[in-house]
DNA sequence: ATGAGATGGATACTAACACTATCGATAGTG
DNA sequence: CACTATCGATAGTGTTAGTATCCATCTCAT
């Protein structure tokens, strides 16, 4: 397959794959002389892989390079799989910066929930940021009550995420599903958690008679 | 408070303040004269959220525009506002992109979990697309059961954030809560997935001796 | 075999985004 | 009354994610 074939079957413009190659987001295809390479399927996949992660996942270049780039790396094993894509997706947030107590109340909900976790893990600093930000915007309504809530639902959807991965047929797969549900999954996620604020929303808040739908606030105009 | 001292407290460039008032997002201080301003702590307040929804909820200016714009908006039903937050915060997929049957299949699981929801709601396209991505790539692992899964930890998620926003003192607070809680519970869950991964991780595939932690391939490179 | 069109690689350009800097006319302050 | 601050406008910067152009091959249909 010659690129303008991998351009036609994935929908992506040549120019953009070059770039995918120079920012090695795609491997360079197998070459055949000089000026000369051929494709295959994956590269198709990869291409996929690529904009499913950019378009859906909403990742940064930078960020899918180091994404494909342990899912290139075979060499790491499975367990680890998950820290390495959970690091390569979650944007480093400053370190020093969260002089809150999240982090506490964080790690007393690991406790509370016998979650065993490296201090590593992106997600303590990504939550504990969270939970600063909310008392820093004097929202003090998240409650240990609220967070334990959130908690059981990580740990459905984690469970759920892992009854994934041991489905897989063979390694390769599960670590590219790890890799791709650890992105796919956010989203994913975030979409059922709006239907479901919505549902959630209407049982507890009614709309009076006569009142507008929600949908009807749909903006047509930004079309 | 004149504006460099809203600088000094909320720790933004008065180039910044400027540029957010140009963009709409920190309304106009009170005018003195044709060219002096007194800001309140409602501006200090602001440009917190704001900054919050840009650093940690990782919207765009032009999102967090349309977010501050619901919030100023009093005019709208509670019911309502997680609809305009929801529409804020998610960018708008391209409507026919989607030609799989991922929404067929979150159209199958709302009428399962019962949930009941404006056919505009993001959150059914986001996912969708999300399922339709995971067919595209070849994975096939997102079983109904999986999906089930994430479906009831979102029915919990929604819980825990009208339970916050129930508990909110008065209605502005309730519309801010839901706003906030709209952008950063995403983050937060995100968080807490991301532990909750790990955890189950290590339950299912202990490391095998002498295996180097996670945590060791923490990248001190990157600094 | 030969000319139209594609390819690989390099370089340069562009649009969008989120600021950041400068300017000129005025306003408040010691 | 010097001096800094402010407002509003305009312009410039750095980053990101592509696009566009060139050119020396290379391929393939005639």
């Amino acid at each position: 397959m010659r690129m303008s074939e991998l351009s036609a079957t994935t929908g992506t413009p040549v120019p953009t794959l070059k770039f995918y190659l120079r920012e090695g987001l795609l491997p360079a295809g197998e070459r055949t002389s000089p000026n000369q390479s051929q494709y295959d399927e994956t590269h198709v996949a990869r291409v996929r892989l690529v904009r499913a992660l950019l378009d859906v996942g909403g990742l940064s270049v930078a960020q899918a390079s180091a994404v494909v780039g342990a899912l290139d790396d075979d060499s790491v094993p499975l367990s680890t799989t998950f820290g390495i894509a959970q690091r390569a997706v979650t944007q480093p947030a400053a370190p020093a910066a969260s002089r809150g107590d999240g982090a506490q109340r964080i790690a007393a909900l690991c406790a509370r929930q016998g979650w065993n976790v490296h201090p590593y893990n992106p997600g303590l600093t990504m939550a504990a940021r969270v939970i600063d930000t909310y008392s820093a915007l004097g929202v003090e309504l998240i409650t240990d009550a609220v967070l334990e809530q959130y908690a059981q639902a990580a740990d459905l959807v984690a469970a759920a995420d892992l009854e994934a991965v041991a489905s897989a047929h063979d390694e390769a797969q599960m670590t590219s599903v790890v890799v791709v549900g650890t992105v796919l999954g956010d989203a994913l996620f975030a979409g059922l958690r709006r239907i479901a604020q919505e549902t959630e929303s209407f049982r507890r808040y009614p709309l009076p008679e006569g009142t507008p739908a929600p949908g009807d606030l749909y903006n047509p105009e930004e079309s």
